[in-house]
DNA sequence: TCTGGGGTCCTAGGACCC
DNA sequence: TCTGGGGTCCTAGGACCC
């Protein structure tokens, strides 16, 4: 059976997301991402944006620059989470193997599905109005053999577009393509490609594998197998709608201003930490490693990381370690721009837990639980671990279980 | 221009074990 | 004693994606 598979990118997502909710947006110079003085990168811009050469991931500053009359809106990632499963339920209906690679993207394997939908692009056709029809948003349809074709040929398509790329005429889509339209090529990989004379994707495809593979290890086999379509190794390679588990979960801030007073630094970390383990509780997972990032003044990153010798989903562990970490790490004196906080290494330990918790542990993890509650109701600053509302308590009070691992902020004793 | 935040995957060295 | 080899875990960093 030919396999037949259709990448949906959504066109300029987070703009016509906030154009549902504000249409005097419609049509105007938008950039999604933070206020124009503000320190931060455009998450997103309007296709009367990007005429000024606003972009993606450019500064905000230097979009204001290029446009000063542009509108700068905050992101709203709830917003974005809620349509992302109305395009997925419509697109469910198309395939039972759909995948969301991202919030905005999805893979569907429509292997087979012929006599179902009738000719590829007449199915595609349909798929694209109902998505438009459904979420009054536009998309541009890949569709492809691989899925790695079915990415580039979605962008080809951009913006409202379909690209239905012949079974066998995969290389010669890609062979005038410059390398960086291949996913997995980024700064780096092109610049050393250049390097050696290489520009486009038939440059690559043109080349003796073992040399690419004498000069970049096994990602040369890799890009070689790219170069002409094919999935084979690494992510692509995986089953479409496997939908793995998160492998981590983390959250960062970067100050408005490079700061070095111990007191906002551990504050912040404290609350980044309860933000993690919340949502590990609402995922149902433990994590085995914490790791905390920094990033100072002149912008070089580090991260410190520290294995427990037992999986968690409380503030208390998470913020006791990423305290140590950071204590450990920090010289007290260089200005910091970033601090982050990282969980990863799961281990599906909920049932088995119980037998083995000590009881003031569950009943730390239940006093948490309606944390989460009071937070989902009267917003993220109503309880949290007593420091980040400034009353100091430190990286001991995990060991303080029917103490005060939280404070409701208006009324001191009503906590949980 | 002065560089977000949330992720995934890969590499590589050292510890440790058999 | 002058040296193995494989496997796994841990940590750190980096490329890349949206």
């Amino acid at each position: 059976m030919q396999p037949l598979f259709c990448h949906v990118d959504m066109d300029a997502f987070f703009v016509s997301v906030e154009e549902l909710f504000d249409p005097s947006l419609k049509g105007k110079p938008v950039v999604v991402g933070g206020k124009a003085d503000q320190r931060g990168v455009v998450a997103a811009a309007s296709y009367a944006a990007r005429k000024f050469g606003i972009h993606s991931a450019m500064p905000l500053r230097t979009a204001a620059r290029l446009c000063p009359h542009a509108t700068f809106v905050d992101g709203h990632p709830q917003r974005y989470r809620e349509c992302s499963k109305k395009v997925f339920a419509v697109l469910q209906r198309f395939s039972p193997l759909v995948e969301m690679a991202s919030i905005d993207e999805a893979y569907l394997d429509l292997s087979g599905t012929e006599r179902l939908h009738g000719p590829v692009l007449r199915a595609a056709h349909v798929l694209h109005e109902t998505v438009k029809a459904e979420t009054q948003l536009k998309c541009s349809l890949g569709l492809a053999s691989s899925r790695l074709v079915a990415k580039v040929s979605s962008d080809h398509a951009k913006p409202n577009g379909i690209l239905y790329v012949f079974p066998g005429h995969e290389a010669h889509f890609l062979a005038p393509l410059e390398i960086r339209k291949i996913p997995g090529v980024g700064k780096k990989t092109e610049a050393s490609l250049h390097a050696i004379g290489i520009r486009r994707v038939g440059d690559l495809a043109s080349l003796e594998e073992s040399f690419l593979a004498s000069r970049f290890g096994r990602w040369g086999l890799a890009l070689a197998g790219k170069s002409r379509g094919e999935d084979a190794g690494g992510w692509f390679d995986s089953e479409i709608g496997a939908n793995e588990d998160p492998k981590s979960i983390s959250h960062e801030h970067t100050f408005d201003r490079d700061i070095n007073d111990r007191e906002p630094l551990e504050t912040a970390l404290l609350k980044l930490s309860e933000m993690v383990s919340k949502r590990l509780r609402e995922q149902r997972l433990y994590a085995r490693t914490i790791q905390i990032k920094f990033r100072y003044e002149d912008f070089s990153t580090f991260t410190r990381a520290r294995s427990l010798d037992h999986a968690t989903q409380l503030d208390t562990e998470v913020a006791g370690a990423a305290l140590a970490l950071f204590r450990q790490s920090w010289d007290g004196k260089r200005l910091i721009r970033l601090l982050g906080v990282h969980a990863g290494s799961f281990e599906h330990v909920e049932g088995q837990m119980n037998l083995l918790e000590e009881p003031h542990t569950a009943r730390l993890r239940e006093a948490f639980r309606s944390v989460d509650h009071i937070r989902d109701r009267f917003g993220e600053r109503s309880v949290g671990l007593a420091k980040t509302l400034g009353a100091g308590i430190r990286e001991k009070v995990h060991e303080n279980p029917f103490g005060l691992p939280c404070k409701s902020r208006e009324e001191n004793d009503s906590g949980p």
